[in-house]
DNA sequence: GTGAAAGCGCTAACAT
DNA sequence: ATGTTAGCGCTTTCAC
């Protein structure tokens, strides 16, 4: 039955209480000030009596720091995505801040969003599988406020990013299909303006030119980084043999992998690898497991997230933001089974 | 090469430039608070040559609200959570609020998260999948934050909540299963002290129990919550013949219904629903698709979101928090093919 | 309708 | 080591 209105004690109660100055109990909340120990320890006795927790906005408003990081985040359809999300919630929890969550839909761009990040004093800003305008960047950097790119750059922009090879990742699993003997292939294309999709598809189709592959034996569908746009890509582009199905398909993320899986199964009765062979790129949990057992290029998550933060160097805030910094991470082959492996390996890419 | 210092212009800078008082600058963002048409013109123009975007966290100093909702996330294996997440995100951003998303380890405590969500003055909590000490809840009462649980109670608290009819949607997998023929069962348990485990079985072995069926002809499996949990029991329990295999298993959630019929069909080459029929409850999006076509409980996401938001009623903070508020909103039952349907219903359960 | 002034709860010099 | 003081950027009476 308590109002709304009520916010609790604040450091003036408790250092009425403690009968100390209110800055001493400023101090005995804040690591590493000198405070006699006999009354830090009052403070904190008087503290928990009134239930007294430290006003982080206040707090901010002095400082210019809040300890809260903003994530935003694209294509929330792509699992990929949300194991980023909790690796940095994670992350970030370790170290004393919170996470402000914003979604922009699929393809959108974030500029909005940046927006109303601002106004909250952030202290840093993540942006996963979105788009952002350049001017938005700018807005971040002329207040101080650090921004990273995770998996996504802007050519000629000076945000700074972290992303995964995709370009070799391509052609990882361009030389795991002719390893396999493919010769025709086809892949299946994420959002068409993003550079994560173009990268992979551009790394996937050099190793195969280099290879001897005439670009015209590989077919490009659109599968706009969904399970579903996937599945009908496939479904619609080979339905009653209206085009002849290649020894290959790379989808360009897993998820859209295994669409592309369950369409050649589902409507053609196809098997994974024997009728065709399929390659995913992330390794999301589901694709790891019974049916798809997909061969897909591992993102190292962790280390991903980890480079992230340090380009954002939130525990040095006084060093000037280094613009146009491209840190990227090199994937890794994980051979299952929707690829048939060469001799030489053993499944789950054991290295 | 901006340096992490400036923080960009304030009001009484753009107050300066438009040749007004800074109060009528912050007027001009609030909308509703009388000024001049004209004069607001003059100020918004100002604003925007200056890049000022208005300072939340000294606005929520003086009106003791942050515009910030946390949202506490258990489980986060569990895509389902997630997709509430996003649920709330969407919704939330919708109303110009914003998500601090916190995560707590399966099973643990969210005291610390709540402690940590004090400090930010937050206007709400929403605790998905997690515990909570009812010590925590009165804390947040006292300040004024209203609490909701979603999917979870915590009995003799006076915790708001809102959740599926887990007991009536157990009954509900219990009824398709009687109906398809089933009379040996098994069940796969997810967290043992949670809630919602508990009354989706309780449901579940009730209606049994009415049908006659005896306590004993229904197998329990421990899950815990996940996919690899639910893989592993079954496929410990049923191997070797070791035990003998029930006419239906009811997977506590989705995730572990489709655990189970991974390892049916791996370990065991088994088929769903020839072999073992299967059951589920949450209808996430994995469990839609082919090869699972999971029969299950479709929780209605948006429906619990809103009425968990109008517990909350954020947009009037003076009136009281009402404890103890325990909305059940019923699941349906969708109709897929790891149930054979008897004769009168459709795939796909169209009402 | 509009400005002046008093805080919101805290931190950070600055004294002592 | 500790108290005093001056803000942080905003909202909100209170006069006018």
């Amino acid at each position: 039955m308590s109002t709304r209105q009520r916010s609790g004690a604040t450091s003036s109660d408790v250092a009425a209480l403690a009968g100390v100055s209110q800055s001493a109990v400023s101090r005995a909340f804040t690591p590493g000030s000198s405070l006699a120990e006999e009354k830090r320890l009052r403070i904190v006795e008087a503290a928990k009596k009134l239930n007294y927790v430290p006003n982080s906005i206040a707090r901010s408003l002095t400082t210019r720091r809040s300890n809260i990081v903003a994530v935003i985040l694209g294509n929330t359809a792509n699992p990929f995505y949300l194991q980023v999300l909790e690796a940095f919630i994670l992350r970030l929890q370790g170290q004393g801040r919170q996470v402000l969550t914003f979604t922009v839909p699929n393809g959108g761009d974030s500029d909005e969003a940046i927006l109303r990040v601002l106004r909250y004093q952030v202290d840093g800003v993540i942006l996963t599988s979105a788009q952002l305008s350049t001017r938005m960047v700018s807005l971040c950097h002329d207040r101080g406020i650090p921004v990273v790119l995770f998996n996504r750059y802007i050519p000629g922009s000076d945000a700074s990013g972290v992303r995964c090879a995709n370009a070799e990742g391509g052609r990882l699993i361009a030389e795991a299909f002719l390893a396999a003997g493919a010769r025709t292939f086809a892949m299946i294309h994420g959002d068409p303006k993003g550079t994560t999709s173009q990268d992979r598809a551009r790394g996937f189709v050099d190793k195969l030119a280099e290879a001897g592959i005439a670009r015209s034996a590989i077919t490009s569908l659109e599968g706009h980084s969904v399970y579903d746009g996937a599945f009908n890509a496939v479904s619609r582009h080979y339905r009653d043999g209206k085009a002849k199905l290649p020894d290959a398909i790379f989808g360009i993320n897993d998820i859209m992998a295994m669409g592309a899986i369950d369409a050649l199964g589902q409507r053609f009765g196809l098997k994974v690898p024997d009728d065709v062979m399929i390659g995913g790129f992330d390794d999301i949990a589901e694709g790891r497991r019974f049916p798809y057992r997909l061969t897909t290029v591992r993102q190292p998550i962790d280390t991903m997230v980890e480079k992230a933060l340090d380009i954002l160097h939130l525990d040095e805030p006084l060093r000037p933001i280094q613009p146009g910094i491209d840190v990227q991470v090199p994937g890794r082959l994980i051979w299952r089974q929707s690829i048939p492996a060469p001799r030489s390996r053993t499944p789950d890419g054991a290295a």
